[in-house]
DNA sequence: AAACTACTTGGCGAAATCGCCAAGTAAAGG
DNA sequence: CCTTTACTTGGCGATTTCGCCAAGTAGTTT
């Protein structure tokens, strides 16, 4: 069980941290297109599925994240539409485009 | 001198990082009303001077914050306006006030 | 130019995070 | 009920991050 947070400053980097990782912000960024369940999750983005669960959990403890088990399988969906402009705003600062620029 | 990053994400997410820290994400939201120097930023965070300096460090590389030189100062600014947004979306997680929230 | 102010950088031990393996839980099917 | 499928949790070594101390750099003042 997560502690719950000293203050509303600690809560806000526990939802920046839940994002601040290669994996679970590719997570959030399929979130957007609707729900998916762990499975898809794992398809999209490798490696051991206790490390993908591990990385929801961090998720879901922030807040991010909310599920629903629907049969054998647990499906997630983000709890905060606004991500979307947050991520323009963070391509916004190294608008040069992507993998390491060659001309 | 930091890396270039291999990808776009890995570039998100330095930036995510940079402000996934307390003292960091203080730091982000006292720029949000204009520059300062980090004397006046030492003050508000309190602790090490070579502390707050390597927080700032690791906002510059990011891409976060840019630098001016006046004098004895340095001065520095947010290059994100778009922050304080994406800092509503995250605080609408978790509306329930602040504190440990006691009976 | 020597002393001072405002920072930055190097180094290091302490703490947190990461990813794999193994083991545990819960619903569905045979 | 026993097995299978889909996931979660515990544990642990390896890497990363954190914050202090000490030392270095760059303008300023005297």
């Amino acid at each position: 069980m997560p502690l719950p947070y000293q203050s509303s400053l600690d809560r806000r980097v526990a939802i920046i941290k839940a994002l601040a990782h290669p994996s679970r912000l590719s997570i959030a960024e399929m979130l957007q297109d609707g729900e998916r369940c762990v499975c898809d999750i794992r398809d999209l983005i490798g490696g051991d599925l206790s490390t993908i669960s591990k990385h929801l959990s961090v998720m879901r403890d922030a807040g991010l994240l909310d599920l629903e088990k629907r049969g054998l399988n647990v499906y997630y969906r983000l709890r905060c539409p606004c991500l979307l402009s947050f991520l323009e705003c963070v391509d916004s600062l190294a608008p040069e485009g992507g993998e390491a620029n060659g001309p």
